[in-house]
DNA sequence: TTCATTTGACCCGT
DNA sequence: ACGGGTCAAATGAA
């Protein structure tokens, strides 16, 4: 993206953001380490911080003239989100968003034996660390049982179930399909809930696996966790370049970080990786969503005595009650 | 042998 | 008719 000049309060934005994701990095070091009592309460204070910080960022949002426009665009209010329809969503991508959620949204299903209260969750993942097949294991076992040219669509989207649907009716479902703008990014939808038990699940993983820590350095740095709310916000009609000029006019996607921290041979350590993607962050949007991953480890915050080195990926699920008015997405134990 | 993947066909809503 | 989602037979891998 090829914005002119940023304002003075943007870089200043940008800047607390870049101390959030330090702090994040801090937060993935700690996590790293053997967890005590000691860890526990270095891990709360980083959170405290970032709490801090992320309260500054989006205090400084929504005051820079600047950015304002865009959190109008942006940030409907809960109302408009109940009001606004999927529709108009411009490119392949977002087509996968809105028309994948209307049958979650809307009350009839679209297809046949779509479940209606099925909640929907996109998900927008790199896959740098995985390999070129696709997005990194997220902790579940799935099957694959379909692929489907889409329309638009540089790439095929695959159809996955949960492995363990047959033998617990578990109704998860994922689609998967790679980004037309880059290669390494892929659009995860997650329709329905697991309930599968974790006793059952075969694929699941030891304590002490790398999964649970990349699922928080998913959320710090990988991840966007984008809700069906969100979608809908991307979808707005005011969400033009004329009225939001401040927005990218790629995609309504956005990446909560560009830094692949665990992935592209950048240690994810203190000492902060290049971030490539930096100037692109044309949005409120963006910076919200990255202010969204940090909340989202925030939210472990009030978890007595969490040890998240042991804390299962399985752990988290999204909050299906998230209010985009006030709140972020945010992930919570259940 | 079992399980996962592939892929064309089918179903269903628009 | 078209496009997206699912089914199920065929195929391959462990």
């Amino acid at each position: 993206m090829a914005e002119g000049g940023e304002s003075g309060g943007r870089a200043q934005l940008v800047s607390e953001l870049v101390r959030v994701q330090d702090l994040v990095r801090l937060l993935e070091l700690q996590l790293r380490a053997p967890s005590d009592a000691a860890s526990v309460d270095l891990c709360r204070q980083l959170i405290h911080q970032i709490v801090a910080l992320t309260d500054r960022s989006i205090g400084m949002a929504r005051c820079s003239p600047d950015l304002t426009a865009a959190a109008h665009c942006l940030l409907p209010t809960a109302a408009q989100q109940q009001q606004q329809p999927l529709s108009g969503a411009p490119s392949p991508l977002s087509d996968a968003g809105s028309d994948l959620h209307q049958p979650f949204l809307r009350a009839s299903p679209k297809k046949r034996k779509a479940t209606a209260r099925w909640t929907s969750q996109q998900v927008r993942v790199s896959a740098a660390g995985a390999g070129a097949e696709g997005p990194a294991d997220d902790g579940h076992s799935w099957r694959k049982y379909g692929q489907k040219d889409i329309l638009g669509a540089k790439h095929p989207r695959a159809y996955y179930r949960c492995t363990h649907r047959n033998s617990q009716n578990c109704p998860a479902t994922k689609q998967v399909q790679r980004t037309d703008d880059d290669p390494n990014l892929f659009d995860v939808v997650y329709h329905g809930d697991h309930t599968c038990r974790p006793s059952a699940a075969s694929t699941r993983r030891a304590p002490h696996n790398p999964h649970a820590q990349a699922a928080l350095q998913g959320l710090a740095a990988r991840l966007t966790v984008t809700t069906d709310a969100a979608i809908a916000a991307a979808a707005l009609p005011p969400m033009t370049p004329e009225s939001c000029p401040a927005r990218s006019a790629s995609s309504p996607w956005s990446l909560a970080s560009p830094v692949a921290s665990d992935s592209n041979g950048c240690a994810p350590g203190v000492s902060p990786c290049p971030v490539p993607g930096y100037a692109d962050w044309g949005s409120h949007g963006d910076l919200r969503e990255v202010v969204s991953a940090c909340a989202a480890v925030s939210d472990l915050q009030g978890l007595p005595a969490l040890d998240c080195e042991l804390m299962p990926l399985e752990c988290f699920a999204f909050d299906q009650s998230f209010d985009m008015g006030g709140a972020m997405p945010s992930l919570f134990y259940p």
